[in-house]
DNA sequence: TCGCCTACGTA
DNA sequence: CGTACGTAGGCGAT
């Protein structure tokens, strides 16, 4: 929730300088290649014009000016004729960037200084002298230090670290913490340190220790002068031998307070810019991302919400349910429960409905509490509830949906959950509480209006004010489906909606409510035994190392492997060294000491100890265990399941693979099924790029891995061994991640350079992948977002960030998103279909688990046969791609049987 | 009791 | 210095 922020008492000046800022902007982004499709780079443009969004919106200046330097000499020159003269030539990529920035800046109606004679920095102390003077707050932003100088009690400096994202902040205090000195003292520290941008000489043998240290000794540089006979030692005779020369670097890095200006500061009030010039500027300059941001800052400079809700309730008693019902209008209404939900089941106690908005400007909704219904009533609304052609809008419906069905009704006609539009509008987003979006999209509190028609005696009641809060909601997720609806419909994701996370609520529902049946007897059982296997590590460690620690925290680990044993230190982390499995596991091999070894094994078996005790916790009454399906999490369009979790269920070790036995067939049905895609991200890469080659190798009917290892050795593929199929599985997958060569070195235990030589002998063969993944970024950084094949969209506004660890990892989301967006795609229609077809075949069997790329089913009695066709019919024909989709199938009484 | 960190299971 | 998740235990702050 966007804080409300007081507008400042004072008047607040912000002054820029621009050419500080062009210039970090640019060498901050040089490496991400900014330019427009005709070639215009736009690195310093796009830099400064977003650190000047962020500012405006952060610091919320009441006047505003932005200061450049002049190309003519300044009064510097002239009484240093080497000043700056080591600067080198502008980089031709940075040229005709200025004035594009003077063209944002116009657009924004944002005043721009400069003068003949003086650098920026001049006008900016002159600017802030005035200002403080007319008792106005002023802050500074340039990546210069010497406006350090410049700091006061009114005055803050925000300066640029790195690159212009990253802003420390200067307050007298936070000068005097970082460099020791006061601001006054700053322009004689520089005098002596001397200043190789400005070009002003050093003393030798005079560092900034020592200019620091003379000036804190002395207090100033005058006093230091008039007492430089008292300065002992080799450095006091240097600085005795260049006095002349610091006084002379000291008249240059004092800041002019009095340029002649024509503008004062009052009249550099904050300007309302005109949204198309804006609007076709950037167009211009193709910063569709910037654009948004800076519509919505200013969205948020607009008044913030100050109404509610207003809304009539009715609450509704006995036999009033069925005629109230009757007498609303046509049209969508919105629908809010007040109840609880999970495992598969819950329970409901109150609803509100919100009636469609019809032609009246009233605004009414009806609360009925389910434990006072009549007959009649019940029936009503039951029969409301499960009309298909009663449309609704629900926030966030699976549970709700599941706490319906425990009390025998059922929710049809749903045409808008909230919460999932605005999952497919922010997909990066992890929870969407209501209030949040209301705010958002509708610029109101989820609150009833104060003054709600007459009705200020429900509040009296806490009752009857929990059924007007629960109508608000019906009230305002009604508006907000209208709203989200609008927002999502241009954007292509109106049909995703609709077509594939609407009606997959209910199935993911009846996964849930169906829950997977698990011996117990059998997890207590292993549980017994790793927790064995535990106690024995447990017990040999402490033998081995002759001393009782906690071989869970890896605090105390630390401390016995590397201090107490002094065995080699490994991968540093923000905590120490780490000891994670494969930094022991190396241990292992470096030293004789059975430890590292003994740590693993307490690992392993903790590990699948927890996961079991974790299993059996959950196994519900009915002897089945109801994980929960969260469809509005994972930003790339993927399920992700909890509580528990039952998308991570160990397979890889045979120890782990006993887990998958616990799970098994339930009462009345015959076996489990599992069904998954075999390597459909691979599939949807070869898809997507279109590469030829990649595409032959899955139609060869070899091994795919080994297909594309013979193309890129040259060999035939029953030549190709398992070493070479690795290496090349690898590749294949970690092109979908945005490996890097070093990761890819590091996975293969290869050296670097071996990787980037695989990686190229990969794309002479593969050159549609590598063009495919270059212009998936390039897209994503035009657009800030990338699409999958149903266009779920996936927004990645650090493509542009200056700071390059998190640029380079949204390229690598960005590489990614699509692929695996596209898989959660695909499997979430063949969900729908399956389900269809089921119903439609009127068959017993149901689906119970989805686990990415796979699906796990109970088999009814006699159905195996057709339930397995329908499966692979309806799994391979999900969506049609340049290559096939390829389903394999298990059957068994467990889990793990009916792996493959 | 909470949040952060480390670690580790899956696709 | 490979994406996407959820859970658990330790640990220090509250």
């Amino acid at each position: 929730m966007p804080k409300k922020e007081p507008t400042p008492a004072r008047p607040r000046l912000l002054l820029l300088d621009g050419h500080s800022l062009a210039y970090r902007a640019f060498y901050a982004l040089k490496d991400a290649n900014l330019m427009t499709t005709e070639g215009q780079h736009t690195e310093a443009v796009y830099g400064f014009t977003s650190m000047l969004i962020n500012v405006l919106r952060d610091e919320r200046p009441s006047h505003v000016v932005v200061c450049f330097d002049r190309s003519e000499p300044t009064f510097r020159h002239e009484a240093y004729e080497h000043y700056k003269a080591n600067r080198a030539e502008t980089p031709d990529d940075f040229r005709g960037q200025v004035s594009l920035i003077f063209e944002v800046l116009d657009a924004l109606r944002i005043p721009r200084l400069s003068l003949a004679g003086y650098e920026a920095d001049d006008l900016i102390a002159t600017l802030a002298h005035q200002a403080a003077e007319r008792d106005m707050d002023v802050l500074i932003v340039t990546g210069d230090r010497d406006a350090l100088q410049l700091v006061n009690d009114r005055v803050t400096l925000l300066m640029t670290r790195r690159g212009i994202s990253d802003m420390t902040r200067f307050t007298p205090d936070a000068v005097v913490e970082k460099y020791g000195l006061t601001p006054v003292q700053y322009p004689d520290f520089a005098a002596l340190r001397g200043d190789p941008s400005d070009n002003l000489p050093s003393i030798p043998g005079v560092g900034e220790k020592t200019a620091a240290k003379w000036v804190k000794e002395y207090g100033s540089l005058t006093e230091l002068v008039d007492r430089v006979d008292e300065v002992k030692g080799k450095v006091g005779d240097k600085l005795r031998e260049h006095l002349g020369q610091v006084v002379h670097n000291r008249q240059l890095t004092e800041l002019r307070r009095d340029v002649p200006l024509d503008a004062d500061v009052t009249d550099l009030k904050m300007g309302v810019w005109d949204r198309d010039e804006i609007h076709k500027l950037f167009d211009t300059l193709q910063f569709r991302v910037l654009r948004d941001r800076l519509y919505q800052s200013i969205g948020a400079a607009e008044p913030e919400a100050d109404s509610g809700f207003e809304v009539e309730v009715t609450a509704l008693g006995p036999d009033e349910v069925e005629a109230w019902l009757a007498a609303m209008p046509e049209g969508r209404a919105g629908l809010a429960v007040k109840g609880s939900y999970g495992r598969g089941t819950g329970t409901i106690e109150s609803l509100a409905i919100a009636v469609p908005a019809g032609g009246e400007g009233r605004r009414r909704a009806a609360h009925l509490d389910l434990t006072g219904l009549t007959q009649a009533d019940e029936n009503a609304l039951r029969h409301w509830l499960a009309d298909e052609s009663r449309q609704k809008a629900v926030h966030d419906a699976k549970g709700p949906l599941l706490a319906l069905w425990a009390h025998g009704l059922d929710l049809r006609g749903l045409t808008c959950d909230t919460a999932l539009a605005a999952y497919l509008a922010m997909p990066g987003q992890r929870s969407f509480p209501l209030d949040d979006l209301v705010l958002r999209y509708l610029h109101r509190e989820l609150r009833a209006e104060a003054d709600n028609g007459g009705q200020a005696a429900l509040f009296d009641d806490p009752a009857d004010n929990a059924g007007e809060d629960l109508a608000v909601r019906a009230q305002a997720v009604l508006e907000l489906a209208d709203a989200l609806e609008a927002h999502l419909e241009p954007r292509g994701g109106a049909r995703l909606m609709r077509e594939v996370e609407l009606p997959l609520v209910r199935v993911l529902a009846e996964l849930e409510r169906a829950g997977i049946a698990a011996d117990r007897d059998y997890f207590t059982g292993l549980e017994a035994e790793f927790g064995a296997a535990v106690k024995q590590a447990v017990e040999e460690a402490h033998r081995v190392v002759g001393e009782q620690f906690n071989l869970g925290s890896p605090k105390q680990l630390q401390e016995i492997l590397f201090v107490k044993l002094g065995l080699p230190k490994t991968k540093k982390i923000k905590t120490g060294y780490t000891t994670d499995a494969d930094a022991l596991a190396t241990l292992a091999t470096q030293t004789d000491n059975e430890l590292p070894t003994i740590l693993l094994r307490h690992r392993d078996q903790t590990k699948l100890r927890t996961t079991v005790e974790g299993l059996i916790k959950e196994v519900g009454d009915d002897g089945r265990i109801h994980t929960t399906y969260n469809q509005i999490i994972a930003a790339t369009g993927r399920l992700s399941s909890e509580k528990p979790n039952l998308q991570n269920i160990p397979i890889r070790t045979a120890e782990g693979r006993r887990i998958r036995q616990g799970f098994v067939v339930g009462e009345g049905y015959e076996t489990l099924l599992t069904a998954d895609y075999s390597q459909i991200e691979l599939r949807i890469m070869a898809h997507l790029s279109q590469d030829e080659a990649l595409i032959a190798a899955f139609e060869s009917g070899h091994d795919f891995h080994k297909a594309t290892a013979a193309r890129v050795f040259d060999i035939p593929p029953e030549q190709v061994d398992g070493e070479l199929r690795a290496r090349i599985k690898a590749m294949n997958y970690g092109l979908a991640y945005g490996l890097s060569d070093f990761g890819l070195s590091g996975q293969l235990s290869i050296p670097v350079a071996e990787a980037r030589a695989l990686k190229e002998e990969y794309f002479q063969e593969f050159g549609g992948v590598r063009d495919y993944l270059a212009a998936i970024v390039a897209q994503a950084r035009h657009d800030g977002y990338t699409e999958t094949i149903l266009g779920r969209r996936r927004y990645l506004p650090d493509l542009t960030s200056d700071n390059r660890q998190r640029r380079e990892m949204a390229e690598r989301m960005a590489l990614n998103a699509p692929i695996q967006g596209s898989a959660a795609d695909i499997i979430k229609v063949a969900m729908l279909n399956v389900h269809r077809a089921l119903h439609e075949r009127g068959l017993r069997s149901r689906m119970l688990l989805q686990v990415h790329d796979e699906l796990l089913f109970e088999v009814a009695t006699g159905e195996l046969d057709a339930l397995r066709e329908l499966v692979v019919t309806q799994m391979c024909g999900a969506y049609d791609l340049r290559v096939p989709l390829d389903v394999s199938v298990g059957t068994g009484r467990t889990w793990q049987d009916a792996g493959h």
